[in-house]
DNA sequence: CGCAATCTACTACAAGTGTCGAAGATGGCA
DNA sequence: TGCCATCTTCGACACTTGTAGTAGATTGCG
């Protein structure tokens, strides 16, 4: 399922709230989208198209709920990048973030919890 | 610096062996491709409109060089993706990754690995 | 020097994306 | 029960991407 710029957007919200109106999601993006209600429902409509969301009719109103999960969503976002950008191969794209990133000190912190995770999570 | 799909094809030839005409590039894509010569030629086109690649003639050709390096491009990705779908937060793909059941041993390894190098980064 | 091979330039078109307006359908409140 | 606010449906338009053909320019070989 890929998902572009936009659809990001829309789809956030739903993950967050779902089932939720165009109404809804307008509201959510209104302030920092500038979108007009119609663009909403357009894209909406799109992403039922897709496959991305189930809508169902309740009185005046459609109602969406997404049909992926984020972390879903997410993976395959992942793997198109490491397919697109880094030979295929999701080592490289470790290691290009280990020769790049650039942490703040939060971030740091959140890794080194993750690290204790990852050996627990590969020990047994 | 934003490539698309069949961009990251024809760069990656580029970034391999630049500067490079048009025919290099279409002869080293042909086999996993497909595309025509023309197809080649017009998205390179598309590329130098863009910025991302510098032309130069010689005789009766156009030789290509990237712009960009690959490295640049990659972290331009990974911002993109992580801004789209990682709310902004490194650590949150990172986390991801660590989470992603997909991951192989080699995969886990080496994310450990870049967790430790990321710390021996922020120590000093 | 002339011509075949090869290049470039231009055009085209379908699908996808971002963006929205117009107009018709509808439901709840006065 | 009728009207206004709000929904939905449809169509539209510009830009990007993928894909390629045609035609005209150029050049190196015979």
């Amino acid at each position: 399922m890929q998902l572009s710029e936009a659809e990001w957007k829309l789809m956030s919200v739903l993950w967050r709230a779902a089932p939720g109106s165009a109404r809804d999601v307008h509201d959510a993006l209104a302030e920092s989208s500038g979108w007009a209600y119609t663009t909403v429902k357009t894209m909406l409509d799109r992403l039922v198209e897709k496959g991305a969301l189930r809508p169902k009719a309740r009185g005046k109103q459609t109602f969406y709920t997404p049909t992926v999960s984020q972390d879903e969503a997410r993976s395959t976002a992942v793997q198109t990048l490491v397919e697109r950008a880094f030979d295929g191969k999701l080592t490289t794209l470790v290691a290009h973030m280990a020769d790049d990133a650039e942490l703040s000190a939060k971030d740091r912190a959140e890794l080194e919890s993750l690290l204790g995770k990852l050996e627990r999570k590969s020990k047994p």
